[in-house]
DNA sequence: CTCCTGTCCTGCCGGC
DNA sequence: TGCCGGCAGGACAGGA
């Protein structure tokens, strides 16, 4: 995409998680696409009249960029499009309109209120357990809830967080004050180690969302832990007839999944 | 400031 | 068989 020139911009009537701003479409059309990025779970388009086009997929969010030569009909759930000067065509499909779509300076773009705090990049080299522990400190909430804020690592989501917390054998209930910087290293490793199997076997896509090129993420059939309630964990040695296997539990209103017996 | 709860939205699934 | 309640996810608002 990068060179193309955006040549018209469709966007459904009901917008994303806020409606589309009123310059939306005129900030976006003509303007030439410079670079392609990510920071956190925003996908940042970068244009050559000083702006950006944020996208962010919320949890069904699916963008899918169609050949100038393919057919494609119009999905219930497209809410922008992107038609380019080749004819190439990049979609935002999102069922549950958790998503984003807004366009901001790019200089400004670390203005942005939820950029302004985000924490470090979880694959960045700087993601350390020597930084994990201090932005922990003090902390009384429970580990779970801790990793899913985004003020403390950017990118992850209830999924890898329950599956990194299970590979550095780390209760989610832990407080999070509580982590030595022994654990921490290895909750950095986990969650390195979590994110690369996962970006390396296409995502984690359940049911019939699919990623961004509309193939399935096939790492949900690798998770050790996530939606395997009653199941036993990878290695486990436990009788799970007797202590029940992962453990499902609720916490800030989401699901965790753990193992009780090697997550302390 | 931290922590916690509720809200948004739609489709799928399990239970009756 | 059909209907309906509950659940899933990420960000954020607002209250304690």
């Amino acid at each position: 995409m990068k060179g193309r020139r955006v040549a018209a911009v469709h966007t459904g009537a009901k917008g994303l998680r806020s409606p589309f701003a009123r310059d939306f479409k005129r900030r976006l059309t003509g303007a030439k696409v410079l670079s392609c990025g990510r920071r956190a779970k925003y996908l940042l388009i970068g244009l050559d009249t000083g702006d950006t086009l944020v996208l962010h997929l919320g949890m069904s969010g699916r963008v899918t960029i169609i050949d100038p030569d393919k057919s494609y009909k119009k999905g219930r759930h497209d809410h922008l499009t992107l038609i380019f000067d080749n004819g190439c065509r990049i979609v935002l499909n999102d069922p549950r309109r958790f998503g984003m779509a807004f366009v901001e300076q790019t200089a400004r773009l670390n203005d942005y209120p939820a950029f302004r705090v985000l924490g470090p990049e979880p694959l960045a080299p700087g993601f350390t357990g020597k930084k994990l522990v201090a932005a922990l400190a003090e902390r009384s909430a429970p580990m779970k809830n801790i990793l899913m804020d985004q003020r403390i690592v950017a990118g992850l989501g209830n999924i890898y967080v329950c599956e990194a917390l299970f590979y550095a054998g780390i209760s989610p209930l832990r407080p999070a004050g509580q982590v030595s910087v022994v654990e921490a290293s290895r909750l950095v490793s986990a969650i390195k180690k979590v994110l690369r199997a996962a970006l390396k076997a296409g995502g984690s896509s359940l049911r019939d969302y699919r990623h961004a090129d509309g193939s399935p993420g096939y790492f949900q059939t690798k998770l050790a832990v996530y939606d395997r309630e009653g199941q036993a964990c990878p290695g486990c040695r436990c009788d799970i007839s007797r202590t029940g296997g992962i453990r499902r539990i609720a916490q800030g209103g989401r699901s965790t999944f753990y193992c009780p017996r090697r997550q302390t």
